[in-house]
DNA sequence: ACGGTTATAGCAAGCGCTTTCTACAAGCTA
DNA sequence: TAGCTTGTAGAAAGCGCTTGCTATAACCGT
């Protein structure tokens, strides 16, 4: 059969509890007494038994991450610096290890909840949330009351990349400035010269995309204002009226941004620059402009979100928002691992940079 | 306190051994009798505890999906299958669901290690390897031994994109063809008329690096043969006798694409063709090519590996060898939850298809 | 109407660990 | 030397669940 803590105890010539101690390093022990429990624990190769030992401790090593969809190295990244900070520091013996791991929802709600019941069940020492959440007023609240469950049971919350959730339930919030981000991208566009453009949204119900989607109308009205106090129509014509005409939802892959992309040069074939969900959207919509005959950017400029590492190597190289994934991942690792004091007030917002490159220029003289 | 089995045996009228089968579903119990124990169930929103449930049963709903890199869409897409072919078809009550969880190693043999320690110590009921094994003997011996205490422990253990592992400790192995990918992709360039061609290989101490370079030196070995048959030179030169020499070996990301392409132009600045370790790598290769002022393809063709998402969008489109990474971590999910049977001899080797694409052509004459 | 089935449900013994409380030596102080 | 504190280790009581075995009705054929 397995080998058991009495077991590793018996070798030793020690009490089980001797053992337990020992495996834990929470308990003085003597030297001399733990050398040889180890040694026993060697000799049998003994491995804890998890449940039993969560059973009697009241709560586990498990720290869970979810993800939206765990095939976007948006996600990965962020994933995979959290799993990084959290398996690392952890003091060589059976004491530290924690089993970071992540949960891939594939932005389904239910998946959500179910993952979140799961980690519930298994006493998971924290839970990582990453990602835009959904809108639905129902979904809102059974995650506000789950995630409350859980912060009781003694679960340590943080959430990365998405908006703060009200309730206290939380103990830490990276948001990302998606607004911001957004904001700054169009009065790049702007900045350019551009005035018709078109927005490449992703799934409406997604917070991320109603920021960045805010920010970006919020430059454009800005724009659309000082053009008309300066006097009429800027370089380009002028801000359309209705941006809703500009703007269609997709989901974040690549096949929604080429469709989308036909859609909006269908109905406004004087676009002069597409702005994407994210980068991966962009990469369908430069596929589509392309596909009509048309040049990037000297025809239409498309820029993306999220600086995801191939955009750097997309031709033109793609102008998009920088977001700090792998930084914020490390830090709501530690902050889950409680290595890290909480932001003020339990939250920061983590800025998003703009990256200009090829992909986005003046356009051509109307 | 937190709610146990015993609350809801006491609201439910019956005894605790009553509620845990029906919410374990594998015992007869009384329809009426049922009813009113899930109704306490949900009266009490009792969550079960996993660790207790584990420790008298022996055994948790935990899979684990170890990959190399989850911030790599080749291991994404892998393990985001596997997760959801494990979580479907889960019963809708406490039953059915398995906790599929993805597990990063980053390569590291020690964390691979670790993570298997770790989900032994859950008493898993599954284990996923996924992605290409180190060959340092060490790490080999390692593994085999813990692959092998985990199954007599009774973890499942399922090989996907991996090599087969001597033992019997696996259920079932699904290896790519990345051998035969490479050899095709080889004779892609071969048949369009390339012969001094540039390999940007992987890691060299993977399985899957060294297979896929054997696969490419295999096809160029034939060429030369056959051109030796043909009398003398093909269309482009003869096929170069030192190998070692256009090969330089980099990690599986776009820097080490860049880096070593830049160092094989200069070795030998009469290379027509680069094959990358995969699609990321190609990228960096395309943009080192491009910085020498070359064109793609006229001057060089550049070509991948994984055919991931982005690749039909480079520019121009790549050329790579498409692996069925969906389809074959659906396959490795179902296996581990034993809803398929493994295949004759518990190994199936999964085909890679070349993907000719923009990046390659006929070398220019001379 | 009665022994024998069959369908349900309860009893109680663990599963392997953690941890409180207690016990025992030593090493001090006074 | 008596009486403490301090350092170290053991005894034992659970943690909340599963499951083999047992008990009780209800039901059957004859």
């Amino acid at each position: 059969m397995t080998v058991t803590l009495a077991d590793v105890a018996a070798r030793a010539r020690v009490s089980p509890a001797t053992v337990s101690r020992v495996l834990n390093g929470n308990y003085p022990v003597a030297a001399s007494t733990r050398e040889r429990v180890l040694r026993a624990v060697d000799d049998l190769d003994y491995v804890l038994n998890g449940p039993a030992s969560s059973l009697a401790a009241a709560t586990s090593d498990l720290v869970g991450i979810l993800v939206n969809d765990i095939a976007d190295p948006f996600f990965g990244i962020m994933a995979g610096a959290a799993q990084t900070a959290i398996g690392e520091g952890a003091s060589g013996r059976a004491g530290g290890e924690k089993l970071a791991v992540v949960c891939n929802t594939g932005g389904s709600p239910e998946r959500e909840l179910t993952y979140l019941t799961l980690l519930q069940r298994q006493r998971a020492a924290a839970v990582v949330l990453t990602g835009g959440a959904l809108e639905d007023p129902d979904h809102i609240t059974a995650m506000t009351a789950k995630l409350g469950k859980l912060a009781d049971a003694g679960t340590t919350i943080v959430l990365c990349g998405r908006p703060p959730v009200p309730g206290g339930a939380v103990t830490a919030t990276l948001a990302f400035d998606n607004r911001g981000g957004g904001r700054r991208l169009a009065e790049h566009l702007i900045s350019l010269g551009h005035r018709r453009i078109g927005y490449v949204a992703g799934p409406g119900e997604r917070t991320t995309t109603r920021h960045r989607l805010e920010g970006h109308r919020a430059a454009l009205e800005a724009a659309r204002a000082a053009d008309a106090a300066g006097g009429g129509a800027g370089a380009a014509g002028s801000v359309p009226e209705d941006q809703e005409r500009l703007t269609v939802h997709g989901l974040y892959d690549r096949r929604s941004g080429y469709d989308a992309t036909l859609e909006l040069l269908r109905r406004d074939p004087d676009l002069t620059a597409i702005v994407a969900a994210n980068d991966t959207v962009a990469l369908g919509a430069c596929a589509a402009v392309r596909d009509l005959g048309l040049r990037i950017p000297e025809d239409v400029s498309v820029a993306g979100f999220d600086d995801l590492p191939f955009s750097v190597d997309a031709v033109p190289a793609l102008t998009t928002v920088r977001l700090p994934l792998y930084e914020a991942g490390v830090r709501a690792g530690r902050l889950a691992m409680g290595k890290e004091a909480p932001p003020p007030g339990g939250i920061a917002t983590i800025g998003a940079e703009l990256m200009a490159r090829a992909s986005t220029a003046p356009p051509r003289k109307g």
